[in-house]
DNA sequence: TCATACAAAATTGTATACAAAATTTCTTTT
DNA sequence: AAAAGAAATTTTGTATACAATTTTGTATGA
């Protein structure tokens, strides 16, 4: 994907993720290739390749629409991430190389000194370490295919939001993690590795779910069932 | 995706698991798109469809190539879809109602019934019947998004294949996990029903393992390396 | 007023034409 | 003869035109 096609793709999803279309509205492909200035074609090689990571849901003959994350399905999503990435740190943990762990170790000190600096605009300094640390957890599995399905999640709408009210308490404790796995990966203890990475992605769903979805009473609950 | 596209897809799709192209091979746009009878534009989509179904790579202005699944790929997916089809199951054991399980133990039965009379090309009834159990377990799970993400799973081309070599016996052993999941989800016990559906996965996976590439040497696995 | 039928408009799906990029082939140069 | 470079060819990427389907609006009838 290139060219027009990856311009397409990054101004739709750019506008899905600050939330400029409704859930459930459809999206048109003429309007959306007006505004992309590009023509219909590459807009609809975006809208599917959106669609896979679940920005929306196209219907046959009917077009691309808005999806809607349910309190539910988020949980999933972190759900699945949390045995998926647990998997992946369970191999890391008998494959890693000596230079992988120096590499992790290398990223938790940069995010440690980010979060003590405390300056502001750092959330951006921190995604993409934290991006980086969990990268090379996924390169330390040797799975591809793994590396390639988790990071077909990564990307999701959801995921992408989840770290960015993180405070710099929630960072240094998310960098605790990092830290617990690096030593289970160095020890080579494979299930010890797996449930730390587990914890570290259901915590941050839970965060998430705090942060994003608070107001839930219990009349509410009632009325989602 | 409809007419023309999903005429494409199927034809290339099929070309792809009977082994038409060897892997590595580029993948002509033109050339497919005589051969399914439509234009390059239902191809391009048909070809994009099944990249993400790990069919076909598609590298940027170079077009589409047949992917080589080693080893390691295929084991790391059967691991994958026993994580998450165990939480599915793990979800469908707190859940499921009395109808799913009822179902469930329907097909069970059929599936049984298939085994013993042992009749030629039984295996497309038992895929189909298997396919239908594990559908019920994914719905008495209750989250689409699990649900959605798995099935992008069961598709894909290994896995396609897995169970076409069942012997009798074979069904049996497996129809006998179905029956033990039964059990496990009729208790309400989550961890067991998950245990079991991972039990039930990985087997498949040895299984397939075992059938397709057996004849690994020492030499094959240094190689490897 | 509501429901249905049908025509008009708008939208998605597909084919084709053109542009851009990559690959191949052929020439040129050392 | 080998390597480098440039033109020609092929292939993918994008735009546009057309076909098919869906949606909307309107008229007609009960």
């Amino acid at each position: 994907m290139s060219g027009a096609s990856e311009r397409a793709y990054t101004e739709i999803r750019r506008r899905l993720l600050q939330r400029d279309y409704a859930p459930g509205v459809r999206l048109s492909e003429s309007e959306l290739s007006e505004v992309c200035g590009v023509s219909r074609t590459p807009v609809r090689e975006a809208l599917r390749r959106l669609a896979l990571e679940y920005f929306v849901r196209i219907e046959p003959n009917r077009g691309a629409f808005v999806i809607d994350w349910s309190r539910e399905d988020i949980a999933d999503m972190f759900e699945m991430r949390a045995m998926l990435e647990g998997l992946a740190a369970r191999k890391a943990a008998s494959k890693a190389t000596a230079l992988q762990i120096q590499q992790m170790s290398d990223i938790i000190s940069k995010i440690d000194k980010l979060a003590r600096k405390n300056d502001t605009n750092m959330m951006s300094s921190f995604l993409e370490l934290n991006r980086k640390f969990h990268d090379v957890v996924f390169s330390a599995s040797g799975s591809s295919r793994l590396t390639d399905v988790i990071s077909r999640f990564v990307e999701q709408a959801v995921v992408v939001r989840t770290a960015a009210q993180f405070t710099p308490e929630d960072i240094l404790r998310s960098n605790q993690h990092h830290q617990e796995l690096l030593h289970a990966i160095e020890s080579k203890n494979g299930l010890l590795a797996e449930t730390i990475m587990r914890v570290h992605i259901l915590a941050a769903g839970n965060q998430y779910r705090d942060t994003y979805m608070p107001n839930l009473t219990l009349d509410d609950d009632l009325e989602a069932k």
